[in-house]
DNA sequence: AGTTTATATGAATATTTATTCATATGAAAT
DNA sequence: ATTTCATATGAATAAATATTCATATAAACT
């Protein structure tokens, strides 16, 4: 690993390890969206879906597009989609269980 | 994405959003070492690094391998490298700056 | 069996991060 | 220029995570 790039990776993880940003992620990838859009699609507040996107256009996991008054965000396709074909082939050896491992409990 | 892998997704990069586990996967990504190396190598205490070994087992970030009364610990390397390439692709497109721009203030 | 070495664990505290609610900004429509 | 709609921001509180320190476990050596 190129040096210098572990603090990269800390803010990229961590922008990743948030359930509403990986939510957000997932529906931006089907199709760009604007703020409410997505509240609605999520079921969550307009003000935390807009908290949360904050850091991933910072990290340029999203884009974004003025269209009159609203702002429609796109998804990164190539480094969200690259990153989530990671998990789900490494989930595939060694989460057969579907994340049971992961539970709670020990 | 497949469903139910936003689950797994969040506990995954979770488990990546730390700076002590990323430098020791990074660590490992070199060769595999003892806790005890880990701690010296990475400068912090043994219980630590234990404490922060055991959610990259839990996931299968690293393996390990009893030698006597040491235990060995290695990176899962087509995983974490898969992951870490990624990085280093996005950052090298979108942080030219050395992640400069995900300083603190803005 | 008792001692040493290596690692793991528990529980308390400290730190970070998320969530909510109220409100600000700013562009478009009237 | 005022109102409405869409989004962003700030600050307070709540929740999750990390860190530390003390101690437990457990294997190897004497």
């Amino acid at each position: 690993m190129k040096k210098g790039l572990t603090k990269i990776c800390h803010k990229f993880f961590t922008n990743l390890s948030n359930p509403t940003r990986l939510s957000t992620l997932e529906m931006l990838m089907e199709k760009p969206m604007s703020v409410n859009e997505l509240a609605e699609a999520l079921g969550q507040e307009q003000s935390m879906v807009s908290h949360n996107l904050k850091p991933l256009l910072k990290c340029n996991f999203v884009f974004i597009q003025k269209q009159g008054k609203k702002t429609i965000y796109s998804a990164n396709q190539k480094t969200v989609g690259t990153l989530f074909k990671a998990v789900e082939v490494h989930a595939e050896k060694y989460c057969p269980t579907g994340g049971k491992c992961l539970e709670e409990t020990n």
